[in-house]
DNA sequence: TATTGTTATACTCTATAACTATA
DNA sequence: TATAGTTATAGAGTATAACAATA
């Protein structure tokens, strides 16, 4: 992707080229293993961040899309028998659910992601765990 | 992306977790950086697959999408003008060529993008060798 | 006949703006 | 008035299938 970089003696920016084909295979890798279980890569993402019942506005600023997606994304959920629209309290909230069928599919997803996103048996125990730290001081944890 | 996509806490799976949350911010950041000059991300993934002229078949291989798509995003990058198509020796082939304006963006966006996406200044010089080490076994080099 | 690029069609994701129903 | 969700609209990305030009 970005082949021509200035050669510096130590080049932050072959970091930057690594993180951005590490992030592009795992997108592709996510596309795909969500795809196999018939789920666009938006659908499964909304899946995962509806751990809990969420207002559709809060979700809408979860996933950083305009609020008016939400309704679509929703319906194409509901649709599959996925999610639910429950009222809240302010009956102008509706608390986007996943459905006892949601909650079985996002398990299985989980699963399915972690498992096919990186083959991360490639790296010592070691590895894994001084890779883990330094994505978390990179992420700013 | 995934605050809560692997709630057990298994060692591979966090990590697997660590980088897909590496990954959507590089993604958000590199949707960012490209917006800031007008393009989307897939016209900006497609100004950095030619660096050389290619033919459109052969780029929808790289894109990893239908070669139908590519008419159309062709299309949109050369109404910017910054691409143009260049029939090949095989007359049925057309060569996708960056023009000269196209060629100045590329270079622009990459200054950009490997700036932009992540704060790698966040590890010192040797966690930043360390974490390049190891992204580069993860993707098998 | 086979291949390259295009067109037609349909679906999804995205943003903006206007609308409704509640508050 | 202000907020939550919806609808209308438009553009972009994606896949499938059918097509014209070329090999």
């Amino acid at each position: 992707m970005m082949g021509a970089m200035v050669d510096a003696p130590f080049a932050p920016q072959v970091l930057g080229h690594l993180l951005i084909r590490a992030a592009e295979r795992s997108r592709e890798a996510f596309a795909s293993a969500v795809d196999s279980r018939g789920l666009t890569p938006t659908q499964a993402r909304t899946l995962f961040a509806l751990e809990q019942p969420r207002a559709m506005r809060d979700l809408a600023t979860e996933m950083s899309c305009d609020a008016s997606n939400i309704t679509g994304i929703a319906d194409r959920l509901a649709r599959q028998g996925l999610v639910e629209r429950v009222t809240g309290e302010d009956r102008r909230v509706k608390l986007l659910t996943l459905t006892a069928e949601g909650r079985k599919l996002r398990r299985q997803l989980q699963r399915t992601v972690t498992r096919s996103t990186f083959p991360v048996d490639t790296l010592t125990e070691q590895e894994q765990r001084e890779l883990e730290r330094l994505l978390r001081k990179l992420l700013g944890e």
